[in-house]
DNA sequence: TTGTAGGCGTTATCAA
DNA sequence: TTGATAACGCCTACAA
């Protein structure tokens, strides 16, 4: 076995073209500051001693590193992976790689200060509705702006930058689907109570009910945790009340497989019996049966918007004045989870 | 608005205490080497300071970043969501941060030395059965064994360590459950085939098929692409043929579901008219309409063990003399996709 | 256009 | 037990 030959560094390569590292480094960021003929020794060198630049050094030295955490309250959900895939894709087209960090714990701050103002990354991209972003800016001790984008969930606070889908227009865009449809009674499956789109879905459902004249029946509004498990359990517990609704809003795709699941188990069929709009169109919605009638969210963008957004404010390293708000529209797919009333 | 402190470094700290930044590292990293009371004096100053350690300076210092690096084929596939996930958890447990890369490019090699030799990560975790790692043994001149575990798929290359399911046993399980349903026309629909799994499963439906006296109708034999999409395209091509077999193995649940979807809306029922088992056992599985009997692929270990042996190679710092090869099995979940003969 | 020199923040070695 | 000092590898004034 060989005796391990340490990695070359710039010196190496400096030594090998007869130059020296400054030049390296110069044909290397800043290649036409350098004459042709200097510049094709270097190249040279860096192939032949197979150089590859050390990013700590060079993150110590630019006090950057080129690296952005996504921080989810669980990744292996694929809501947030199909955000990851366009975040990285995003990102490692500007040169930036990606950390993940899922189910922050108790102590989120203290889990964030240690990526963030440790020159671990240089910004962060927050999906977890849960963290408290007032105390998250307390981080950013100088009040220069912590580079942060908050997407997906409405964001508490204002003061952060954020891509958000406008949650309370599509649920009313929803209801109104079913309300078209001839339905006056319907239901709606909430999700998690900590979670601000839940707030928003459930003001849309309200507002869309409200301008119909139609009214809410506390019975048929219940509680899930955005997993199909807790779909069943809301439709157990539907099934238990006085009467039925003909139809109901899912706050989003998996509750509405959970519900329809139990539905069929107790004889009910869907969309015959009831029909059913979810939330999100994830990829199986369209091969569940019923195919699923849903909001799709536009996924892809929310996370190439948001890490967009997040590197410019990083590479502008300029205090953010005003905090920027995107707010993207859901579209209504159609399938055959719902039909006419009756 | 104030005027950009600057970061505390450990010689403000040391400067607070009134101790040198050699004292305030001691305490940070071997706290029993400093006397009580400097101590608790330097955890205060720490405290008073806010300093966090930065941790470029550390990685380039210690020459090791602690953190790893996951290469996955599409991490928006929940397949893969669901291991970072556990890769996340252990990592973060032993003090690692994960990056993750997804969809590596036309040119994987520089992509990866880009990372690994660059000191940007000290490990890496490779579940891209398309990578050639053979030639990614190469990124690592001295011989001296780049710190490196393949991961569910098959690797190509016995020389790397690994951590798999056993595809083939799992396959031949699969298909002795339809054969002991009395099945006996039974098609295949395979994954694509730059993939070592698909193979494997192939072999192993082969081998079911032959032990028990059965012959392959190659019409029965399509091949798909890991998503539903392409489920459907199997299903489609299955019917054209010119008899139908009554059960059939897909290579994966995503091929199970597409290919169940597309049979419904041909008039056909599953498992009235076709048995179907899957593979992976995905989050939708025990929702689908029929739940979808499958071998479950225990993706919450592959996770854990591929990074327990990752870090552990890493800290252990040595080359690896013997590479280590785990093998997990899967477990045949029956649920009501599949059905007697006849 | 190129080179010299200094420092980014840590930790390990050596002395005290 | 503590402190001074010297790297780790890179980039960027400033000088030549």
């Amino acid at each position: 076995m060989m005796p391990t030959k340490k990695t070359p560094t710039i010196q190496d390569v400096a030594r090998h073209a007869k130059v020296s590292a400054a030049t390296v480094s110069r044909v290397l960021s800043m290649p036409d500051r350098v004459s042709e003929t200097t510049r094709e020794r270097v190249n040279a060198a860096v192939r032949d001693t197979g150089y590859t630049i050390n990013q700590a050094a060079r993150s110590l030295r630019l006090r950057a590193a080129r690296t952005i955490l996504m921080a989810a309250p669980n990744i292996g959900n694929p809501f947030y992976s199909t955000i990851l895939d366009a975040v990285i894709s995003e990102a490692s087209g500007r040169g930036y790689s990606v950390l993940v960090a899922s189910r922050i714990g108790e102590d989120p701050n203290r889990w964030l200060s240690d990526y963030l103002l440790s020159n671990r990354a240089d910004g962060l991209l927050l999906f977890d509705g849960s963290l408290d972003t007032n105390r998250l800016h307390g981080l950013d001790e100088g009040g220069v702006g912590l580079p942060l984008v908050a997407a997906y969930d409405e964001p508490p606070d204002p003061q952060v930058n954020s891509v958000i889908t406008d949650n309370r227009l599509a649920a009313m865009r929803a209801v109104r689907h079913l309300i078209g449809l001839g339905h006056r009674d319907i239901g709606h499956v909430i999700g998690p109570s900590r979670n601000q789109s839940r707030n928003e879905r459930l003001l849309g459902f309200e507002a869309a009910m409200g301008e119909a004249g139609l009214t809410v029946n506390p019975a048929w509004v219940v509680q899930g945790n955005y997993n199909m498990e807790s779909g069943m359990a809301a439709a157990d517990r539907m099934l238990a009340s006085a009467s039925l609704p003909t139809a109901v809003f899912a706050g989003n795709d998996e509750m509405a497989i959970g519900f329809i699941h139990r539905l069929r188990r107790a004889g009910l069929d869907c969309p015959r019996d009831i029909s059913v709009v979810g939330f999100d169109d994830i990829a199986v919605a369209p091969y569940f049966d019923p195919p699923l009638t849903t909001m799709r969210q536009p996924r892809d963008e929310i996370g190439t918007r948001a890490t967009r957004m997040l590197i410019d404010i990083i590479e502008a390293a300029m205090p953010e004045n005003e905090p920027v708000h995107v707010v993207l529209g859901a579209e209504l797919v159609i399938r055959e989870s719902t039909r006419k009333a009756g």
